[in-house]
DNA sequence: ATCAATGCAAAGTATTTGCAGCCCC
DNA sequence: GGGGCTGCAAATACTTTGCATTGAT
């Protein structure tokens, strides 16, 4: 019996993209092999840069569009909250952040337990933390009401 | 005697930038009172409007000045990582980051205890949290060790 | 008078979209 | 042969930068 991680690290994405009815094409291939073969979470550039030098015609927007592909099949997730814009916090003493997947609006959590969250030993051998900061996603309030994005202001 | 909290949310602004040596001009005091006055994070843009409407002279770029200057000081910081382009994880299972506030490299983090943190009870009001993802911030071992961000490739 | 700060406009970067052609089923 | 997928190019969103002017000390 497969596990989910065979079938997201690789093994059955053939599998996925059948059962979804969705084309495994070589440009989409090509962008999977990449993503899977480093684990420094490339960029849309960097996998265009990479791939290209086998598939000479590949497009950037390809990678973009294949990237949400990907998302929406649940195969990746993207790191952090998917916020275009820069975002500011007034208060600098610790606390931590819900995220609204669906709108983005960003409420502050206080929370002790994660205030006292230990760094893994392991991460002595990445570099130095200086900051803890724990991200509470999901879907807020108004958007789980309204059915949709929740739009405080315009578009 | 004055707490950090204090000159942080609003009392002392004046008194930061004195020290400084840094000019409190109408822009910036108005900028500063818009951030304060919502919990809500509002983006550039948003402040642009919002100050605009006492200050219909206010550019743009001057907000965005601004809010680098208030970072620079100390007085707000930015929420999240600070990365410009959207990056992805091919691996689903639960685990979290390391970001580098420097060269913005992520390396993944395993954690049981951030795997087991509890979703605040006054989180259950703001809406429904789907995932938790805990962001280790500092720098590198390679920016450390380098004196300025390490550049893998090009730049 | 000097130097920091601003506004304007243009440039830059990241990402999305409309459209026509191509290819697989 | 139809619809999904791609590449191209243009558009959009967000942010930064160069430069001349303004304003405070």
């Amino acid at each position: 019996m497969k596990t989910k991680k065979d079938i997201v690290c690789g093994a059955d994405v053939e599998e996925v993209f059948r059962d979804r009815g969705v084309r495994l094409t070589p440009q989409r291939l090509l962008i999977w092999r990449e993503l899977i073969r480093h684990s420094t979470h490339p960029g849309a550039e960097e996998i265009f840069k990479a791939v290209r030098r086998r598939l000479p015609t590949l497009s950037l927007d390809t990678v973009y569009r294949t990237l949400h592909l990907f998302s929406s099949l649940g195969l990746i997730e993207p790191i952090g909250s998917d916020r275009q814009r820069a975002r500011f916090d007034a208060d600098t003493t610790p606390h931590h952040h819900f995220v609204c997947e669906q709108c983005g609006a960003i409420f502050d959590v206080p929370s002790d337990e994660a205030d006292r969250l230990q760094v893994p030993p392991i991460l002595v051998s990445c570099g130095r933390v200086e900051r803890v900061q724990v991200e509470f996603r999901g879907i807020c309030k108004k958007c789980s009401e309204t059915e949709g994005p929740y739009r405080p202001k315009s578009t």
